[in-house]
DNA sequence: AAGTAGATGTTCT
DNA sequence: GAACATCTACTTA
């Protein structure tokens, strides 16, 4: 994918990433649980300003937004709207599919559905460290590829998980009845 | 199956 | 100090 398919709106480009493949280093598989976030709305790590820790969702579009979750767990974010807006995607669960030997190991974990299903899961299984941060998601060391029929994939929205502001958007979307997601709809 | 405790870095009050 | 875009291990049933 170009950069000016994370051009839209968060909750349109989270959306439109179900059914995308993501690799990182070659490891990875096909995105079926996305969270989007936006300044505007109080959930969101931008709606008080931009800080150190979120200073890349300040640039341009398609860029890795990279965070520490509960300072445990490292999560994933692909930065969405225009530079200076503050707007991402959260990546919450994938479908494995490449490299899952990889996975495993760095996971811990041998059963497939929980190699990838949320956000810190994602975060361990593709290797994800502040390496990454602001990293274009076009280049290696992430490679991020189209569904193979843009739109086809059944798509269901609901509220955000683990969440206190906000909790009346349906801003998470996921692959219906994927039994990879992170909790189902 | 469901509930709880505990791990711990960054930001905010 | 408290909250937090979370996960695991352990308890109780």
């Amino acid at each position: 994918m170009t950069s000016a398919d994370f051009q839209g709106q968060a909750p349109d480009v989270a959306r439109a990433l179900i059914g995308a493949t993501l690799l990182v280093d070659g490891v990875g598989g096909v995105i079926v649980e996305t969270e989007a976030y936006d300044a505007s709305e109080p959930a969101a790590h931008t709606h008080r300003g931009e800080t150190p820790r979120n200073r890349a969702m300040f640039g341009p579009p398609g860029h890795a937004y990279v965070y520490r979750s509960y300072g445990l767990h490292w999560c994933l974010n692909f930065v969405c709207r225009e530079a200076g807006h503050g707007a991402g995607v959260l990546i919450r669960a994938l479908r494995p599919t490449e490299g899952l030997p990889d996975m495993r190991q760095r996971r811990g974990q041998q059963d497939e559905r929980l190699l990838c299903a949320g956000p810190g899961r994602v975060g361990q299984a593709l290797g994800i460290t502040l390496a990454h941060y602001g990293l274009p998601l076009d280049r290696a060391p992430f490679q991020v590829l189209a569904p193979a029929e843009a739109g086809q994939a059944p798509v269901r929205s609901g509220p955000r998980i683990g969440i206190s502001k906000a909790q009346q958007l349906p801003w998470r979307f996921g692959w219906a009845d994927s039994p990879y997601l992170s909790r189902r709809f």
